[in-house]
DNA sequence: CAGACGACTGTGAGCGTTAACATCACAGTT
DNA sequence: AACTGTGATGTTAACGCTCACAGTCGTCTG
């Protein structure tokens, strides 16, 4: 019949179901006039055809796409991958489409690149999970008008921000840590450049400030369980003197873990341990570890909503402030000192 | 101005540049036949208007949207989200938009639902991260000429498959445990809907077979830590009879390390532990994990390959399949049998 | 019973791009 | 000097859809 084998158009279901593609298209938005035999004539059509509407010239006669950009840094990890996880979920349930684009480095030339590449593409809106500050501040030259938000991003800039309470969260793990008894609590961070790193950074340190105790110098950390390894290195030769870390994030944590086990210091009775992300796995650790959960679901629909309110009230100039709470996820890994609970400074030398 | 504010057009650029559309069009597309002058003069154009081209309007004119659909279960998995973060570089690479489809259930119904959708989009191929039975089973009605490439699918059906070879990573797990010198090697496997959990008993069964040992039945799990935790439970009461256990993945692997830790168990000296897929984590597990790598990254490149071909060749009949192997990664959850090796049946019941 | 109104359907003009063809200037041939 | 070819550009028509508007009915009202 026909060389070209083309897929059918609206024209074509219009011919065979003896209407005008107008009617067609109505149908198919479900238009109200349109009387239910004609309907049926339409959908008899475009099931016996075998049509499915273009999307692409939709999309350009209403200069809707209904597609979202995500852009993302590592997509491997476990806090981007669940984010844009529950981005994406979200999305279809409003009948969004997302595209991601994933990013090798997240410097600012990147994420513009990123971004004009989706503009082109036409995307109603973009969600940048922004971890790091040089991504966040790449966000200063969004195209305007462009409705956009940042997951983890910083506070300031010129766009919407969804995040996880992160100073809030090292907070929490810190002060479980102080109330067991602990004189004070060390701190494996996370790379300089991570807002998230800063924030429980600012957070423990707070912690501390406010319960006047002492402040450790940081250890540094990368996120990745080897650099845990060798936090834990080093805290396993000053043992005496450290009897509670707390660890940036859950990966690293079982490098710490692991490089105490290696050097036979048992945990909690020596040294107590928290982590944060509450990743699946660490229940599971040796000891099941005390961590921060963060409900990255949540960042992935609460950026949604944020976007799809920028979306239908065609207003990019507010700027929302959405803060997830972390929770405390108390297991095995911490415990009371084992020389017994702090009891404040020692008021002279003799006991 | 103008009270609209609609971003700029070609016709716009064209009016600046003092040219015709077309021209810039040429611009836009390298077309060689184009004075360097006038080039230049198209060029400041775009520069001064801020232009952009819409890929919308391009795509339907071209009929090339220059956008590949991923379908996955689910992105959270180490697995799915690595292939994932390879095929969207790869595809990045070579100028294609990645949109994403991720599945609650993954069903025949969702997987079609998720396919018509993209083919609406006119998304130039997909590919279908299936590890699941039915999802493979739903890419048998793939709308005709689509290129499709299943990731981990079976190797039967209407479609060229990327995959790591499943059975020889199994064997090679059980056939390391079988040199060390253990008698036999239990199982932990996935859920029986996994092609992949199915691949791994039936290489794990075949080593032992051709080995001339007893197969064990194998204990199920579902791929969480928690399951594994279950099943090392079981394996730590059987601790006698047991000395050596391939578990079908590494979160798996982490929840049997934690329920044998937890029985007085000690790994390996009393029973050795193989996971498989070597995530980062499972170097740092106490004690450090044997397991197989998967080389996701290059799963994803190759599915790009492949779709890319079809795509290029306008073939969609020809079906190939590439597999990638798989490798094992010795560490310390792995060593001889306390007992001393075995040293085949014993012919009498006396020494 | 004319007019108005509402329900339903059709027509034509975009949306912003590329493809195909037409045009034009200018150089090199004969 | 007319002819041809080629490089550079412009013109027009798709691409497949929606939007705005213009019908065409039939029915209800005064």
């Amino acid at each position: 019949m026909d060389a070209e084998r083309r897929p059918p158009v609206m024209a074509d279901v219009a011919r065979v179901a003896g209407v005008s593609h107008q009617t067609v298209s109505r149908v198919l938005n479900g238009h109200p006039n349109v009387r239910p035999a004609t309907r049926a004539k339409v959908l008899a059509a475009i099931e016996r055809l075998g049509y499915r509407r273009n999307q692409v010239a939709r999309a350009l006669a209403t200069r809707d796409s209904r597609t979202l950009g995500v852009i993302s840094f590592d997509t491997t990890l476990y806090g981007p991958a669940s984010t844009l996880h529950g981005i994406e979920r979200a999305a279809r349930a409003v009948g969004y489409f997302v595209s991601i684009v994933s990013l090798r480095t997240i410097d600012r030339d990147g994420v513009r690149e990123a971004i004009d590449h989706l503009a082109e593409q036409g995307v109603a809106g973009v969600v940048v999970v922004a971890p790091q500050r040089s991504a966040a501040s790449a966000l200063e030259d969004l195209p305007p008008g462009m409705p956009a938000v940042a997951v983890e991003g910083a506070h300031t800039g010129p766009v919407s921000t969804v995040c996880v309470d992160q100073v809030a969260g090292a907070r929490l793990a810190t002060e479980h840590l102080l109330a067991l008894g602990h004189e004070t609590v060390w701190h494996v961070r996370g790379p300089s450049d991570w807002l998230e790193a800063e924030g429980r950074v600012a957070g423990w340190r707070a912690a501390l400030i406010d319960a006047g105790r002492p402040v450790p110098e940081p250890l540094e950390g990368d996120w990745s369980p080897r650099s845990g390894y060798a936090a834990g290195k080093r805290l396993a030769e000053l043992a005496g003197k450290v009897g509670a870390v707390f660890v940036a994030n859950d990966q690293m944590a079982l490098g710490v873990l692991r490089a105490l086990t290696e050097a036979g210091v048992r945990v909690p009775e020596e040294m107590s341990v928290v982590g944060f992300d509450d990743v699946p796995e660490s229940e599971f650790f040796s000891p099941p570890l005390t961590t921060v959960r963060q409900d990255f679901g949540a960042v992935g629909r609460h950026s949604l909503d944020v976007l799809m309110r920028q979306i239908a009230e065609r207003d990019t100039t507010r700027h929302e402030r959405i803060v997830v709470p972390p929770a405390l996820v108390p297991r095995a890994s911490t415990a009371p000192p084992a020389g017994g609970p702090y009891t404040g400074p020692p008021d002279s030398l003799s006991t």
